[in-house]
RNA sequence: GGUCGGAUGGCCGAGUGGCUAGGCUCAGCUCUGCAAAAGCUGCUACAGCGGUUCGAAUCCGCUUCCGACCUCCA
């Protein structure tokens, strides 16, 4: 299965044969989250994306080194180069240290990434820990000739490093149209030229986030931690560097100059890039106002949203879309996805129960190859659910007897499965933790059928209404009775 | 304004030069004391107009509409 692997390159803007600099070795860096703030399920979006990236990879044989950052550090507010940057901003209202604000939100970052079952990053370096590395690397791009120091402020000279190397190379722009249409700054600062960027800022005195560096005291400047830190742990040149979209025209065009003003060769072979979570059409952000916070989804707690979806319904949602294509948020989307998702994980436990027969009526090969094609295809997730939905089917026909299925093949599919939804879409059974009621429920269920065998309705009627308004739903078949949380 | 990307059935979403995903909704059926749940079956869409082709929703051109980036944002 390695080395089958499609991914598309924005680089090139094509899908391209993915093998890794030195198998089986792969080298993974992903911009992680700012933590000024709470992530928004755009962000996290993102991150489900290179899970599943990353679980599929994992999946394949490969071992890989995922490095995602915290950004602790150095983002600006606004678009100048100069004045507070987010953390110490927000500290400032919110009267704390500014490691007090990153402290909070990270946690709060964590139990999202959590709660949605990502797997942690084999590194998750935080800028304010790689101060020494991004000044060395500020130094060597100075030294390169391309950067050049204002006022204890490092800027990079991207016309310079224009004369040599292609800065638009990853979203194919024109250098001269960005010159032309980039926005007047104000002149406050002190660039040569309109699309330089900070590699060092000097830091007022009453700054309270600042670090001594060759040019006196400052901090880094937006991208140049990036750079440093996927250098540090994953070499000078890696396999796949990726991000949001909306990092691409800007952020990571800068890593690339930077890398390349530094080690003179390109950072990432592959540069991957998910597309945005939106909202009626119009892409979900802070700054729109119309963000939605994990944790409202979770709770319901929101005036957009009709009723609380779990986690995994969360996660399902967006594995459903392929992770280059918008995906546009709504209620009845996330219903749907929550009763598919809840029809997909019951098949997966009827699994366990199949009777296998002499033989099989049904093609378990073909439906794992177009599984494993699908995931192959620059890791197109709707279409390997799309194929789950199929063994759905086919695990329900077994279960009624209307399929059969050899042993070997119940045993193929049966791995297939589980592997796909858990291992890889990295879904999760949900609504198991009343487990504690079991024996509660046993003998409710008990006293109904009871009461049902005496076809006293009335008394079955009223536990089935009660149970329902205390928010346990029974299912009621011909054998026997189950009940699930709602 | 510049650059780029989209427009798929009631909704969400894949995909693709001929075999036309999948989920949800809806309808019918099965099961059932009733209901719910569950299962089964059904539901042929690709913005518009030209062109290329034996054949296009898929390729090309134009038009309309939408979005992203160009300024912090995953």
């Amino acid at each position: 299965m390695k080395n089958q692997v499609q991914v598309y390159n924005t680089l090139t803007r094509s899908k391209e044969l993915f093998i890794p600099l030195q198998p089986p070795l792969v080298g993974m860096y992903v911009c992680g989250p700012t933590v000024y703030s709470d992530v928004h399920l755009g962000n996290c979006r993102t991150f489900v994306s290179f899970d599943l990236i990353y679980r599929y990879l994992l999946h394949l044989g490969y071992k890989v080194r995922y490095v995602r950052n915290i950004t602790d550090a150095g983002h600006l507010e606004g678009d100048r180069d100069e004045g507070d940057d987010k953390f110490a901003k927000k500290a400032k209202l919110e009267q704390v240290e500014p490691m007090e604000i990153v402290q909070r939100y990270t946690l709060g970052f964590h139990e999202v990434m959590g709660l949605l079952n990502t797997l942690p990053p084999s590194i998750e370096p935080t800028a304010t820990g790689h101060i020494a590395e991004q000044i060395e690397m500020v130094k060597e791009i100075l030294a390169s000739g391309l950067a050049y120091e204002v006022n204890g402020t490092v800027y990079f000279d991207v016309e310079k490093y224009s004369q040599n190397h292609n800065y638009t190379i990853l979203t194919n722009r024109q250098l001269e149209d960005l010159l032309a249409n980039t926005r007047e700054l104000g002149g406050q600062d002190d660039k040569k030229g309109r699309l330089d960027f900070a590699l060092w800022i000097k830091a007022k005195p009453e700054h309270i986030m600042r670090w001594p560096s060759p040019w006196g005291w400052g901090f880094p400047g937006w991208h140049i931690e990036c750079s440093a830190m996927s250098k540090k742990y994953l070499g000078d040149t890696f396999d796949i560097h990726g991000g949001g979209l909306d990092l691409a025209a800007t952020h990571h065009t800068n890593e690339i100059a930077q890398s390349q003003a530094c080690n003179h060769h390109e950072p990432a072979r592959f540069w991957m890039h998910t597309n945005m979570l939106t909202v009626n059409g119009t892409r979900m952000s802070k700054s729109a106002g119309n963000g939605f916070l994990p944790g409202e989804l979770f709770s319901g707690n929101h005036p957009s949203l009709s009723k609380a979806f779990s986690p995994m319904t969360v996660r399902f949602f967006m594995l459903q879309a392929h992770y280059r294509s918008t995906l546009d948020f709504s209620n009845e989307a996330l219903e749907a996805s929550e009763k598919g998702f809840k029809r997909l994980l019951q098949a997966v436990d009827l699994l366990n129960g199949l009777k296998p027969s002499d033989q099989s009526t049904c093609d378990v090969a073909a439906l794992k190859a177009r599984g494993y094609a699908a995931m192959n295809d620059d890791f197109n997730s709707p279409i390997l659910i799309a194929e789950l939905f199929e063994a759905v089917k086919l695990i329900n026909g077994i279960n009624d007897g209307k399929v059969q299925i050899s042993v070997a093949d119940l045993a193929s599919l049966s791995q297939f499965v589980k592997q796909m939804v858990f291992d890889v879409l990295g879904l999760q059974a949900e609504g198991k933790e009343g487990t504690e009621l079991a024996p509660l429920m046993d003998l409710v269920i008990k006293l109904r059928n009871e009461a049902k065998a005496k076809q006293d309705y009335a008394t079955s009627d009223k536990i089935r209404i009660a149970l329902q308004e205390a928010g346990i739903q029974l299912n009621d078949s011909k054998e026997s009775t189950t009940w699930t949380k709602l």
